[in-house]
DNA sequence: GATCATGGCCAAAGCGCTTTGAATTGGATT
DNA sequence: AATCCAATTCAAAGCGCTTTGGCCATGATC
């Protein structure tokens, strides 16, 4: 394994230079840069990381928590989340280190990234409304972004979501302006605040055209094709049963989608189905039978963006500034129709 | 943020001494190792992780390749697996860290781990037949260890499986002693040698009564919920249906039960049924109804000695004596029953 | 012809820890 | 009393990188 000085040595040049060329400074000559480029690719040469984290002060890496009780594990989003994170940060060869909790201790696992030197930022998923993570980290002074919001209004500290509200507000509307009347809602687990801000806007649209809310049509649940399919099964047994479902995801609209036809029903036709679609590889609503329409944010992307706004953090901007929200698409397919005996 | 330097001097002694007292080197005084832990404390010490790395030449971390082109992540075992690791790793202090990979680079970021100076090993799990990443490693003589086998028999590598073979045969076996001869099995993906040691197993126990495997009452797919279903679905179909099922994973299960029910069958009499249990804690096979017949063994268990056996590799163990093969439980609950007419 | 920038390079000082080799002490051994 | 030994402690040399603060030409400026 050749090192910094050995390349050095080799090229006639001092390791000041050296390190100059490879990382991109502009003090050192054009060729003298090209010949060192050429003689570190020809010996394979890759930087000691712990020299260098050690040397710059930075741990070049960025850590989550894998929340084992929680039942964030048994669907894919998380991971999925993760992917797109690790899709930025292996650009910058910034490591995403994972810290894994047994029961309850969640909070000291936070603790112990942010006051150990192994990673420079961490990155939340899944806040609540009374996030505790959330004080513990500022309190701490430790980096951090969240995917998602938590309750408070004017948050101090660097976040990215997706516009949810607006999303299945837009969602609802859409069903009402097909004509439908009894639209049920599942959702996720309503302790999550994507999970609140969607049913939000489920009420709204229902609000501002004077129909009420049924909670007989509204479940809240983990994010399976099993919970899809029971929500949408005590859903039918309703009197009236709903023309129209909001789904707040594929898997569970696929749970939804089997249940109407086990009961005899045709989707986009006795019932229409909006499910929100968080761009997984391998589930593409675009080739069902028949497409899905959708509420359509791709969750990955979303990583990649917290990845980022992650390193911004580093290089000292502002949390307060690194703040988005992203607009959730619709997509209307064959999964929505007019209401029946319209 | 305190380091060595201000607690030796704090103390009036060498930073030789303190760090030796800290990391629990026998030639300081026990006096003298209570002071410096009590200061330590006291003043809420922690090492600098890159230092201490630089200075072992050790990364302190273990790698994981997390394959998202892989239908892995559909399916909380990666995850749960990734826990147990985690668990046992937090106890010395190393980090886990992931490599995610997209597309069809997974090769890449395999090299790429191995080449580093980022990780000390890697663990890989869901190996295939002829698993391209160990000869790769090999090659590279990077230290890893494999989450069950490839098709190599005299494998150089350290290696810890559970005996999928036996407990699949075992499982096969008490069905057909309860006279059971029409019996399905809803399996994994050929690709991966734990579905084919079930397999084989399964086979064996039919070949030992003089039964021929039915090609038509085995079915191979992703371990979800929705693919038990219909498996079980497409089971029920032929004719003569089959009175029992071994499946390959408590998900697949789930689908199945709800298969038998929505046609009316009653598990553990009509049908029964024995699944692999990787006892994951959102799903309790005991607590189900009935409660479900399983071949057990902790996925998350296996994690914890997998990583157990990549810490053992870097303190110099022979690879190849770090092998093991972990037995299959069977445990019989309410799924299962006497053949109907028996 | 003296003075100044400027571009390009280097020596050396860290970063915060571990570890080697040596020094010091006090008691046990001859 | 001289010697040895084990138990403790320390000074200093790294680990492999980045970065500060020069240094030395060269050519432009007055």
């Amino acid at each position: 394994m050749i090192k910094l000085k050995d390349l050095a040595e080799r090229l006639g040049l001092s390791p000041t230079t050296v390190s100059r060329a490879l990382n991109g400074y502009p003090e050192v000559n054009e060729k003298t840069r090209q010949r060192v480029l050429e003689v570190a690719r020809q010996f394979d040469y890759r930087p000691n990381a712990s020299a260098r984290r050690l040397a710059t002060g930075r741990a070049g890496a960025i850590g989550a928590v894998l929340p084992t009780n929680r039942n964030l594990l048994v669907d894919p989003h998380f991971v999925e989340f993760l992917a797109g994170i690790g899709e930025r940060l292996v650009e910058d060869e910034i490591d995403i280190v994972l810290s894994p909790t047994t029961g309850d201790d969640e909070m000291a696992s936070y603790r112990r990234m942010a006051a150990g030197t192994r990673v420079d930022a961490i990155i939340l998923s899944s806040p609540m409304v009374d996030d505790p993570r959330v004080p513990l980290l500022l309190k701490l002074g430790f980096p951090f972004v969240i995917h998602g919001r938590t309750g408070e209004k004017a948050a101090a500290h660097a976040w990215l979501d997706i516009d949810n509200e607006g999303g299945f507000r837009h969602a609802t509307n859409h069903l009402l302006d097909l004509g439908h009347e009894r639209i049920g809602l599942i959702n996720g687990e309503l302790r999550f605040t994507y999970a609140i801000y969607r049913e939000g806007g489920y009420r709204e649209a229902l609000r501002s055209r004077g129909i009420e809310a049924d909670p007989r049509l509204m479940a809240n649940g983990t994010m399976t094709d099993e919970f899809g399919y029971r929500a949408t099964q005590r859903f039918l047994a309703e009197q009236p049963p709903p023309t129209a479902i909001v789904v707040g995801s594929m898997m569970l609209a696929l749970g939804a989608f089997r249940a109407l036809r086990s009961a005899g029903l045709e989707l986009g036709k006795d019932v229409s189905i909006i499910a929100h679609d968080d761009v997984f590889p391998f589930l593409n609503a675009d080739r069902m039978v028949p497409p899905m329409s959708t509420t359509r944010s791709s969750i990955r992307s979303a990583g990649t963006r917290v990845a980022e706004i992650a390193i911004d953090l580093l290089t000292g901007h502002p949390p307060a500034r690194l703040q988005e929200l992203w607009p959730v698409d619709l997509v209307i397919r064959g999964s929505t129709g007019p209401a029946p005996g319209r």
